[in-house]
DNA sequence: GATTTCACGTA
DNA sequence: CGTACGTGAAATCC
C-alpha cells in the first residue's frame, strides 16, 4: 500500500499533525499516533502534494535530508523551531525540547553527543552500555525512547534513534506527540491564536532554510574575481606571491609612517602606537572613531582604505569564493530560522555580512532575474502594529512614515527619524532632547509599549514579543545582582526594547518569506536570499512581473493575517479588533538581474 | 590549544 | 543611533 493511502485510510488530512524522522542515511519514517510506515522520499513528497499534512520534524535537520532527495514539503512543525519560540534560548535539541514539555528540570539533559570529561564521562558509558544491553534483552528496538523519569533515554538522543526501521517511526511519533504538546501550551497563553500562527510560520521558515542552504546564492565567478581584482588586486599564483601583495598593501600606509617607526597592521596595538607616532591618540583604531582624524594626518585615511581591503582579502577574498561558491555558480552556507535573541534568521559564510561590492557578482542565472524586496521603515511600522498606537498607526499610511511624524512633532524629517530610533532602541542619556519629549507626547500609547518593555528587561522579566516568542532576561545578571551596575541595567533595557521591536519584525518577515515561497512557487520562483527586510527571489524571466505582483500581495496578506487591529485581523479578543487604525506595512520591489542593480 | 578581544561587514 | 549576527586575526588564558 502506498504511502498516500496508508496515510488517508489513517485519516490524515490536510494540515494534520504527521510525524516525519529522517535517517542521517537518508531512510525515512511516517508516523501518525496509531501507525507508521516506511517510505521513500519520493512518496513524501507525493503524500505532501495529495494530502498536505502538516509534518511534525524534530529540527531542519529533516529537511536538510529530504530536499536534495527532491522531497520540498509545504508546511511543518518544527519542534526545535517551536521550543525556540515557547521557551526562548538557542538550544532546542529533542532531550532538552521535551524534558520542557514535560516539565522537569533541563539541567540534567546531555547535549546530544556530549561527552563530559571524567567521572561523568565513565558514568554515561555505563548507562549506554546497560541502555544497550536492555535493548538487545528486549529484541534490538523496541525499547521506549521515553525512560522511566520521563526524559528521552540519551542512547536514543545521541543517534540510537536511527538505528532502527522501529525506532525511526517511534522517533517520528514521538516527534508528533511533542508538537501536540507544543499546541496545547501554545493555546493555553494570553494570544494563543497569534502563538499557533508564529510556530506554523517559524516552523515552515525551517524549511525554506534548508532549501536556502541546498540551493545557494546565484554568484557569477568570473565578475566576482573581477571585483576581487579591482579591490585586492589578482588572484596570487602562490603563497610568495601573497606575501609580497600583501607587503605591497602595508606598504601604501606605511610609507606615511614617520620615519624610522613601523607596525604590523594587523595588530590593534601596534597600530594605536603608530598612530600615536603620528600625533594621533585614540583609545582604540576602530574606524568609527579613527573617521574624524581622517584629515589630521594621511596615516589615517591611508590605514582605513587598508582596511577595506584587507577585510575582502582575509573574509571574502579568492579563498572564500573557493570555499563557498560551487562549480554551479552557488554561494552556500548553512541557515537558521532564528537566532538565540530575537529571533531573526541567521546565515553563514558571510551570506548575511558580504561586503556591497560583492553584491556585483550576484547574477541571476541566464534566462532568470531577481525580484527583490525590502520591507521600508519596518521597525516604526511594526511599533505601531504590536503596540496598537492609534496615532503612529494612522502615520504608516504614508510611504514616508517620517514625514507626518515629523509633521506630528513640529520638527524636520531628520530630526524626527532620530528621535524615532532613539526612542525604540534607547538613547544611552535622557529622553532624547525636545524631538524625543515630544514623540513620548505624540506617541503615548507606543511610548507605553517600550517604556513597559524596558522596565521589565531593566527588572530582569522575560519579555514575549508579539508573536508570542519568549525573550529570556532571567538567569544571568539579573536585578538585583550586586554586579549589575547602572551601565549594565540600561543596556539590559534598551536590549529588552529592541529585542521585542527587532522580534515581532523578523516574525512579520518570516511569515511573508514563507508566503512568497508558497504562492510563488508554480511560477517556478525560488527564495535565494532573506536578509532581515529583504527577500531576493529568483524566477524564470517570463514571470518576473507576475512574481513581482505577488511578492506584493503577500506583504499584504501577511499583513492582514499578522497586524492587529488590521482589516478585521485578530479580532475575536474583547472586540477590540475594529479599534485601531490599520497599519500598513510597504515594500520596495524591483526586477533586476543583478542584485547591484537593485535600489 | 582553547577562549577572549578587537575589528568590521550586513540589517 | 541602538541592537543583533558571523568571521578572522591577534592577544590572552590555561
Amino acid at each position: 500500500m502506498d504511502l498516500v493511502t496508508a496515510l488517508g485510510q489513517a485519516g490524515a488530512g490536510r494540515g494534520d499533525l504527521v510525524g516525519l524522522a529522517v535517517a542521517p542515511d537518508g531512510t525515512v519514517a511516517v508516523a501518525v499516533a496509531g501507525a507508521g510506515w516506511m517510505a521513500p522520499a519520493s512518496a513524501v513528497a507525493l503524500a505532501d502534494r495529495a494530502l498536505r499534512p502538516r509534518w511534525v520534524t524534530w529540527s531542519q535537520d529533516t529537511a536538510l535530508r529530504l530536499v536534495p532527495a527532491g522531497a520540498r514539503l509545504a508546511t511543518c512543525w518544527d519542534v526545535a523551531a517551536v521550543h525556540r519560540l515557547l521557551f526562548g534560548g538557542w538550544r532546542a535539541d529533542p532531550g532538552w525540547a521535551w524534558a520542557h514539555l514535560r516539565g522537569l528540570p533541563p539541567g540534567e539533559v546531555p547535549a546530544p553527543g556530549e561527552r563530559t570529561p571524567g567521572a561523568a564521562d565513565l558514568f554515561d558509558a555505563a548507562e549506554e552500555d546497560a541502555a544497550a544491553s536492555r535493548a538487545a534483552a528486549s529484541d534490538g528496538g523496541r525499547k521506549d525512547p521515553v525512560g522511566p523519569d520521563g526524559y528521552l533515554s540519551r542512547e536514543w538522543t545521541r543517534g540510537g534513534w536511527a538505528d532502527s526501521p522501529v525506532r525511526l517511526q517511534a522517533w517520528a511519533r514521538l516527534a508528533r506527540e511533542a508538537a501536540e504538546l507544543q499546541g496545547a501550551a501554545l493555546a493555553g497563553k494570553e494570544g494563543g491564536e497569534a502563538g499557533v500562527a508564529t510556530a506554523r510560520s517559524e516552523s515552515t521558515a525551517e524549511l525554506l532554510c534548508a532549501e536556502l542552504a541546498t540551493d545557494g546564492l546565484p554568484m557569477d565567478r568570473a565578475v566576482a574575481e573581477q571585483v576581487l581584482t579591482r579591490i585586492i588586486g589578482p588572484r596570487p599564483r602562490d603563497e610568495a606571491a601573497s606575501a609580497a601583495v600583501r607587503a605591497a598593501r602595508d606598504g601604501e600606509v606605511l610609507r606615511h609612517a614617520p620615519a624610522g617607526v613601523t607596525a604590523d597592521l594587523r595588530s590593534p596595538v601596534q597600530v594605536r602606537s603608530l598612530l600615536a607616532a603620528a600625533g594621533v591618540e585614540v583609545p582604540d583604531t576602530r574606524a568609527w572613531r579613527l573617521e574624524e582624524f581622517r584629515d589630521s594626518h594621511p596615516l589615517v585615511a591611508a590605514l582605513l582604505q587598508w582596511r577595506k581591503a584587507e577585510r575582502i582579502a582575509t573574509t571574502y577574498g579568492y579563498g572564500w569564493l573557493d570555499e563557498h561558491l560551487g562549480p554551479d555558480g552557488r554561494l552556500r552556507g548553512s541557515w537558521t530560522g532564528s537566532d538565540g535573541a530575537a529571533g531573526r534568521m541567521t546565515a553563514s559564510n558571510g551570506l548575511h555580512n558580504m561586503p556591497a561590492a560583492m553584491r556585483a557578482a550576484v547574477i541571476a542565472a541566464p534566462g532568470h532575474v531577481f525580484v527583490r524586496a525590502d520591507l521600508g521603515q519596518i521597525e516604526p511600522r511594526v511599533l505601531a502594529a504590536v503596540s496598537a498606537d492609534q496615532a503612529l498607526a494612522a502615520a504608516t499610511s504614508a510611504d514616508d512614515l517620517y514625514l507626518p511624524v515629523a509633521a506630528q512633532l513640529g520638527v524636520d524629517r531628520p530630526t524626527a527619524k532620530v528621535a524615532m530610533i532613539a526612542a525604540m532602541y534607547g538613547q544611552t542619556t535622557g529622553h532624547g532632547g525636545q524631538a524625543g519629549w515630544r514623540m513620548r507626547a505624540a506617541y503615548p500609547v507606543a511610548r507605553a509599549y517600550l517604556d513597559s518593555a524596558d522596565r521589565s528587561a531593566r527588572a530582569g522579566r522575560d519579555l514575549r514579543t508579539y508573536g508570542g516568542r519568549l525573550v529570556r532576561m532571567s538567569g544571568g545578571g539579573g536585578s538585583g545582582t550586586p554586579g549589575a551596575d547602572a551601565a549594565r541595567v540600561a543596556a539590559r533595557g534598551r536590549y529588552g526594547r529592541n529585542a521585542l521591536i527587532q522580534g515581532a519584525a523578523a516574525e512579520l518577515f518570516k511569515m511573508w518569506a514563507v508566503t512568497v515561497r508558497a504562492r510563488a512557487l508554480p511560477l517556478g520562483a525560488r527564495i535565494v536570499l532573506c536578509l532581515h527586510d529583504e527577500l531576493l527571489v529568483h524566477v524564470p524571466a517570463g514571470h518576473a512581473q507576475q512574481a513581482a505582483r505577488l511578492v506584493s500581495d503577500c506583504l499584504a496578506e501577511t499583513a492582514r493575517r499578522w497586524a492587529p487591529g488590521s482589516l478585521g485581523a485578530r479580532d475575536g479578543q474583547g472586540g477590540e479588533g475594529a479599534a485601531g487604525a490599520p497599519v500598513r506595512f510597504i515594500a520596495d520591489i524591483s526586477v533586476v538581474r543583478c542584485w547591484a542593480d537593485a535600489k
